[in-house]
DNA sequence: GTTAGCACATAATGTGGGTGAGTGCTAAAT
DNA sequence: ATTTAGCACTCACCCACATTATGTGCTAAC
């Protein structure tokens, strides 16, 4: 347990270290933050804390650099968040309520706004299909083995593929087209999944032969349709182009590590779970080279339910206090306008 | 006018500089490629080559480097094109053909290929609306003031975007679908557009109210559909971990390159005018830091009218003799198949 | 418990010499 | 009139070494 004076001294080291991006030595601290107490406090301060794992020194004669230890410490026990600028939220809802109408619209200018606002990159997850309210589904014949299939989410969000199978005549897909369209209205495709495969086996299903081929075609359009998720990272730039990324293998790290979509993916998907905003840290970033970046990250809802999630992504050393709020308040907006839709 | 060993000094040097990204001296040209003359004589023909600007010198003591008008030279006036292997042959129509079905799918693999044979990054510009053959269009009411639009392609590529306007029921919005598709099959969107204003100013539109409300549904639809180009880029990894891409801002350079499609498109545009697989080299770059960059890039067509376009880019230094037939194969091959969709 | 003072470690920076690669030029050879 | 050999020269690169600045840990005094 730190005492008040300890988590002072930690918090000025990573809130110095925040701006300079340099090691903190012990002078700067007991001229700056701690006028009362002397270089020599700090220093022996600052050993505790080394040995508790929450600074470490690159080499013997620099200053301390917090650890992803030292940073989550901060972030549960020392930091107050601040509240939102008037000026952000009303760029935020201004710049929202433009791109009303389109959903994928709605979120990539989310997370645009995003990494404009905090400078850094940012990332969205477009909502999982299976939570997505169904609209309508067409069958389109294209030719005599393929079917296209255009899935209608209630939102507006339009899903595509194309299944293979026997020649089925246009007229005859446009019934099983109002068939399904008719029966399951205002589900979501998990429910209706669900609901297909009940379906499947009742009496209507045995003896009317539309509705058996009705259903059989919505299940394999529902199976085939794709399932790894869409990921917008935007603002890559204000991270590559941070001054301080001075060496080359850093970079690259960096570039790759954007490239891998999958591992991102995977790791937000740990956060989608229960609400609120995640802080993921050093090893929790899941790859080599992005130890010394995080992630700053949220589900969004509809209804509660949890659909997709956005956030920012950017060094480690970042201004927490105002992050938060801020992919907080993101999260917020954007659920409660899905609300509506 | 060069003569002939001048040109064959020009070819070997860029053919060493390829395989090894060093600057080529006088020693390695007489030794290697040019047996019968000696060091000095290179030399004097290297001072030649300089001098008409198709080499330079990085400084005094170092061998020669070409120039892009050294390359261009070469392209045009020395080098050999090489028959495409038969490996890669088959292994472009054995993957082609896995993926056929999907056009997006299609292109997409076609643009992977190209990145892992050339181990060079990969660009696909998908057919532009314009061109494409039109299959059928839906609109789906959203709500009271949004309403679906569904267009799909011969090809089976959709294409979606909402539009705002009157309160129309989803019934009256199937008369229109149903006019709409019935009148307009087999024409490119670019034909039914003008088919649209034609029809507009009928006798019958003038009367009849149906068709009147559809045609002008139709326009708005067209009109708003997405005019921005997508486009692919994959295999970027190659060039970013591309062991001579030793500095900092050179990568730097390079990433910020990739991010910037917009400018990508617009060279890639220029391609597409005219058959054939076009070299972009230096300047042609328009991009600060891509100087030593180039694109190997053809338009790919449908029934002879250019459609979108792919290529591949890397260092200016690649085995151009190899890079250009399979650009022009994958063309070629990518041609082909949409001819029969 | 806190502080001043000091010895110590090390990164960063600069300097000078040596080496190797490759050139340009000149004068001789073909 | 070319081509070639020879040679002086330039410059990047590398290594060893010294210098400086920073900030520490430890000890002894407060």
């Amino acid at each position: 347990m730190l005492s008040i004076r300890d988590k002072g001294i930690l918090g000025a080291i990573i809130q110095e270290y925040v701006s300079t991006g340099e090691p903190v030595g012990s002078r700067i601290i007991a001229r700056k933050y701690m006028v009362t107490i002397s270089p020599a406090t700090v220093r022996n301060v600052m050993a505790d804390l080394e040995e508790m794992g929450f600074l470490y020194q690159p080499h013997v004669s620099a200053g301390r650099v917090p650890t992803p230890e030292g940073f989550r410490y901060y972030l549960n026990d020392i930091m107050e968040l601040k509240a939102l600028p008037r000026l952000e939220k009303s760029m935020i809802s201004r710049h929202m309520a433009k791109s009303l109408g389109d959903v994928r619209e709605t979120l990539r200018e989310a997370s645009s706004l995003l990494s404009r606002i905090s400078q850094n990159a940012s990332i969205i997850i477009m909502p999982k299909l299976d939570t997505v309210f169904f609209k309508r589904i067409d069958f389109i014949r294209l030719d005599e083995n393929r079917t296209l299939v255009v899935l209608v989410s209630k939102a507006g969000m339009v899903y595509n593929h194309i299944v293979y199978g026997e020649d089925v005549s246009q007229d005859q897909l446009n019934k099983y087209t109002n068939f399904l369209n008719d029966s399951y209205a205002d589900l979501t495709i998990q429910e209706m999944r669900d609901m297909l495969i009940k379906e499947m086996s009742s009496e209507r299903a045995k003896f009317d032969s539309l509705v058996h081929q009705a259903l059989s075609l919505g299940m394999t359009a529902l199976e085939g349709v794709e399932d790894r998720p869409d990921i917008y990272i935007q603002g890559k730039e204000s991270v590559y182009n941070s001054p301080d990324l001075v060496k080359l293998e850093r970079l690259r790290d960096i570039v790759n590590a954007f490239e891998d979509k999958g591992r991102i993916v995977r790791i937000l998907n740990r956060v989608l779970d229960d609400p609120g905003v995640k802080v993921l840290l050093g090893e929790e970033m899941e790859h080599i080279g992005m130890d010394d970046f995080s992630m700053v990250a949220s589900g969004y809802y509809r209804r509660n339910v949890p659909v997709g999630s956005l956030g920012i992504i950017g060094p480690i050393r970042m201004d927490y206090s105002r992050v938060i709020p801020l992919v907080g308040y993101m999260a917020k907006v954007l659920s409660d306008l899905l609300e509506d839709l």
